[in-house]
DNA sequence: ATTCGAATAATTGTTGACATATTGCAGATT
DNA sequence: AATCTGCAATATGTCAACAATTATTCGAAT
């Protein structure tokens, strides 16, 4: 009976942890404000015990700073953590690509051409507005990792450099970028990894995130807003929905 | 003045949360053993308020389990799971050796080479003994790492997979072995470096990792003491100091 | 008027106590 | 004799209050 409900998490310092976590990626508590406790705890309704948990949680997961007597702080990535993230998925998701063609199954191939006929039929469909890139392309990475069978690798990056992509792509106010080209390099890493070609797959893969990364390197610098996004104005604003 | 005593953490939890993770890649508290709060803040002498925030800490860090109601357990590796960071460690490591090799300057070279001729001495001073693999093998993996520029590169591999390679170590009670074929290594690596060729560096990097997988794995194979080692009888005996 | 300093307010660090869930044990029943 | 049930003991989750440090503000002196 009680199954139906398995969202609540059962200790409130692991449901704070998610929920604090999901504003951080959000951008409802904007990078490099203040992490006040008072405050959160009355608008999550708990006490500062199991608040000060949950920070402590998220300081090991490396999304909040902690400085003694000083209180926490949300990070805040510039242009040049961005590029160190970057490097690292380049390696790991070429790693996980090369794992995934040595040991994918027919069926494994299978799911990835549904997975990419889907994406054809929405990109096909959302004219122009291209929904594909932000869920899509996720989903594509995912599987892959998923593939790979090392769950460490799987946990480290669908878990842990994952949230620190989603905050910097809302601190750039990221829109899709070069969905189609995206797509094809999809079908290209497919096709490698039907092969059991592990070396070209890792080699596509790692191309395919630098071209992504030179994507959003471009577009860092043609648009400004962010970049020098840490102690600038927009910082400072108050979060918001706090009347909740 | 008061700069000679930076080791003492201002806060307890940051305090408690250092001890916690040395005594666990220490070995003093087993992999797979109970963390119990009681016990520990009266040991520490602490309360259960920093305490709880630490051990939330190392969950963060993926050091410590923690299941609702039924308290925090020490990560116990087992044979996969140690391949796995293995794996990890080998990509991420050619990488840094990549980018090492792209920007290193004459002085970092120099101080390359000034490391080697240190842990040639050892080995030749050490009769049969080898302090070398130990402790000179990490400096060495640690000056490239850092020579690679990239600070959550080697925040990841010098802070968080180091600490559970050093996991790994304790339960398998692991020697220094093929301290020679590594040393001979360590030179080809430099050299790469020292002609600025990055795709060679990195190649030779990640052989050299493999080189040490193969050489744990197969010390696992003969010596059959660690391998199933979680949920065995020797993980369940009290943990030890227990009176301090 | 500006700057320095002290008092005040707010926030962080820490503790002990209370509520709740789990574990272990003892006794009764089949 | 074995198993099940209920109680006791232990451990975890949570909270509110206290202590200590930091930030702020108000006032005084140059």
């Amino acid at each position: 009976m009680e199954s139906g409900a398995p969202l609540k998490s059962s200790t409130l310092a692991d449901s704070v942890f998610d929920r604090l976590r999901t504003a951080i990626v959000k951008g409802e508590l904007p990078p490099g404000s203040k992490v006040n406790e008072p405050q959160l705890s009355k608008q999550y309704g708990i006490s500062r015990g199991p608040l000060r948990e949950a920070i402590r949680r998220l300081e090991g997961c490396k999304l909040v700073e902690i400085k003694p007597n000083a209180g926490a702080k949300v990070i805040s990535l510039n242009r040049e953590q961005a590029i160190e993230i970057y490097e690292i998925r380049e390696s790991l998701e070429g790693l996980a690509c090369r794992l995934a063609a040595a040991k994918a199954s027919a069926d494994d191939c299978l799911a990835l051409r549904e997975l990419l006929a889907k994406h054809e039929q929405q990109i096909e469909s959302a004219d122009g507005r291209l929904y594909y890139q932000k869920e899509g392309d996720l989903d594509f990475h995912y599987l892959i990792i998923q593939l790979s069978g090392n769950t460490r690798l799987f946990n480290l990056l669908c878990g842990e450099l994952y949230h620190l992509l989603r905050l910097y792509r809302v601190q750039t106010s990221s829109e899709p970028s070069r969905p189609v080209q995206a797509f094809k390099e999809h079908h290209q890493i497919v096709d490698a990894i039907e092969n059991q070609d592990a070396e070209l797959a890792e080699l596509l893969m790692k191309r395919h995130i630098a071209h992504a990364r030179h994507a959003l390197m471009t577009r860092l610098d043609t648009d400004p807003v962010s970049g020098k996004y840490q102690d600038s104005a927009i910082t400072r604003i108050k979060v918001a929905g706090g009347e909740v």
